[in-house]
DNA sequence: TGTGCGTTGAAATC
DNA sequence: GATTTCAACGCACA
């Protein structure tokens, strides 16, 4: 349950190794566990496991990619991982990339390199804890060093819980003042590393470059759209200044007054996904931060400030962890019991875009094809699914976001999933989204709507009854050529042919479209 | 048992 | 655009 720290054996003999994993934390920055591998060692190992679990392409999936991940998140990552790559390469390091079971690679990894101690970021998810712990155990027995530090995070969520006697808090108020200022807020972070130690031998292992998408396997479709944000911790930290710039756009920032409709310069920051991969510290982003509320005469509070934003992370994450089954409904005992519709072809159409409501619509288009859509357009959608209008279990949509947004995070994509369908922390069912008036207020001209929704979807009618008065006229001249007698066979090679030449004409069309906007 | 409160509803009203 | 009204939930705390 607790981060592990041990001090023993700070001074280590010269010659001995230290290997640090990387899994979140994908940066330089903030980054106490590499940090600590770089401390009297003699080498050090960066290692990153591709998890064939995470990401072999999955072609029956119902979006390119993995079984788990959207192609969007998974370039995201890869993206992330060459920016780390590169920085360690200037720090005179490299990342080594290896392929397999996690826990495997890494026990034989400890073994063939003669590691003394490993580091890794402490992590709160199932899915690592479960992992860490194999890890954790292996090296006792072995008599390596783990050092896991709490650093994805501001506070330890198991901190919270314990001044909470055992139990996490249920509000965000609660939250607040359990959680008090961060013990670290007025020290300042770790100095920036000069160097790392170099990688030592690898033995015998096959050692690759970070893959690309198609060297994992992934066929990228020309059609396709991927999301235009940028994976590392370069573009973090570039992101993170262009919006630090702005010093009273962060001082007076209200979470519920942004316009969930902008797409050409959102009205958030769009470090999520930064935060998620960890390429973004959260703990220096808190201290720019204040940094800038230091500066101004006033600015705005918890729970809709930015900082607010950030402790909003630190709730769902010590509700989720101090929850069990907190991502599903049954055995979770904080979650409403609720008689969900199971109809999967209401789900199909909310996945694909085609409710029929064009701001429902697009925010689904905006999910596929940014990976990243306004905190109140997922409120849209969520309530839609679930309470608002189709009756859905939340654990649906929640499998649907989890897979296609890049900033999909266990802990906060379950929390808010729960609270949007009334599940949970909030109860008022009867405040619904109208999934036509909310859109409205916001994007009145339908410009959000026009910009995500498929160009086929919203049917022009200038050229779409051009396209029928054509294949109406290449008919009618078919079957007087035979003189009415047309066979299936004619009828289906005409409709190839018809399809044919309208599909080049639609690609046209979308290539024209994109060269405009 | 009563009261106040909770990140961001919609529609009517000014 | 801000404020009021509507209808109304569960939960914490007294």
């Amino acid at each position: 349950m607790t981060p592990s720290h041990s001090l023993l054996n700070s001074n280590m003999p010269s010659g001995s190794a230290s290997l640090i994993w990387f899994r979140k934390g994908l940066r330089i920055h903030d980054n106490p566990a590499l940090e600590y591998a770089s401390r009297a060692s003699a080498f050090v190992y960066p290692l990153f496991v591709i998890d064939p679990h995470y990401m072999e392409p999955d072609p029956k999936a119902f979006s390119p990619g993995s079984t788990r991940a959207g192609i969007s998140r998974i370039r995201f990552l890869l993206e992330s991982l060459a920016d780390l790559d590169l920085s360690l390469k200037k720090l005179g390091s490299r990342l080594l990339v290896l392929k397999g079971e996690p826990s495997e690679v890494l026990i034989r990894c400890l073994k063939e390199w003669d590691v003394k101690k490993i580091c890794f970021e402490y992590d709160t998810d199932p899915y690592y804890q479960a992992l860490d712990n194999k890890i954790k155990n292996y090296a006792s027995l072995a008599g390596i060093e783990v050092f896991s530090p709490v650093s994805h995070t501001l506070f330890n969520p198991a901190d919270i819980i314990e001044k909470n006697g055992g139990r996490p808090p249920l509000s965000y108020q609660s939250f607040l003042k359990l959680a008090g200022e961060p013990s670290w807020a007025s020290s300042p972070l770790l100095v920036e590393l000069s160097s790392v130690p170099p990688v030592g031998d690898v033995a015998s292992f096959e050692i690759s470059q970070v893959p690309t998408l198609k060297e994992l396997g992934y066929v990228q479709n020309d059609q396709e759209e991927l999301t235009p944000f940028r994976g590392g911790e370069s573009e973090a930290l570039r992101r993170l200044r262009e919006s630090l710039s702005d010093k009273e756009w962060v001082a007076n920032f209200e979470k519920p007054k942004g316009d969930p409709s902008a797409y050409i310069k959102p009205a958030t920051t769009v470090l999520s996904p930064y935060l998620k991969f960890g390429c973004l510290s959260s703990r220096y982003f808190y201290q720019c931060l204040k940094d800038v509320y230091k500066n101004v005469k006033r600015h705005t509070s918890p729970p809709v400030s930015l900082v607010g934003q950030l402790l909003w992370r630190e709730f769902f994450y010590t509700v989720a962890f101090g929850t069990p089954n907190f991502d599903k409904m049954n055995g979770n005992k904080i979650c409403k019991q609720i008689p969900w519709n199971d109809d999967d072809e209401l789900l199909a159409a909310w996945r694909e875009a085609r409710t029929g409501y064009p701001w429902i619509d697009a925010i689904m288009v905006q999910l596929r094809e940014w990976g990243w859509m306004h905190h109140l357009a997922r409120h849209c959608v969520a309530c839609f699914l679930t309470r608002g209008d189709l009756f859905l279990h939340w654990e649906k949509g929640r499998d649907v976001f989890e897979r296609l947004l890049i900033d999909s995070d266990w802990a906060i994509n379950n929390g808010n999933w729960l609270w949007l369908s009334c599940s949970s922390f909030f109860y008022q069912y009867n405040r619904i989204y109208s999934p036509t008036s909310f859109g409205k207020k916001y994007d009145p001209h339908g410009d959000y709507i026009r910009h995500f929704l498929p160009i086929l979807k919203v049917v022009s009618h200038d050229s779409a009854s051009k396209e029928c008065r054509r294949k109406m006229g290449e008919a009618y001249a078919l079957n007087k050529k035979l003189n009415g007698v047309v066979s299936e066979d004619d009828v289906k090679s005409l409709r190839r042919r018809l399809d044919e030449d309208g599909g080049q004409e639609a690609r046209g069309r979308r290539q024209r479209q994109k060269l405009i906007s």
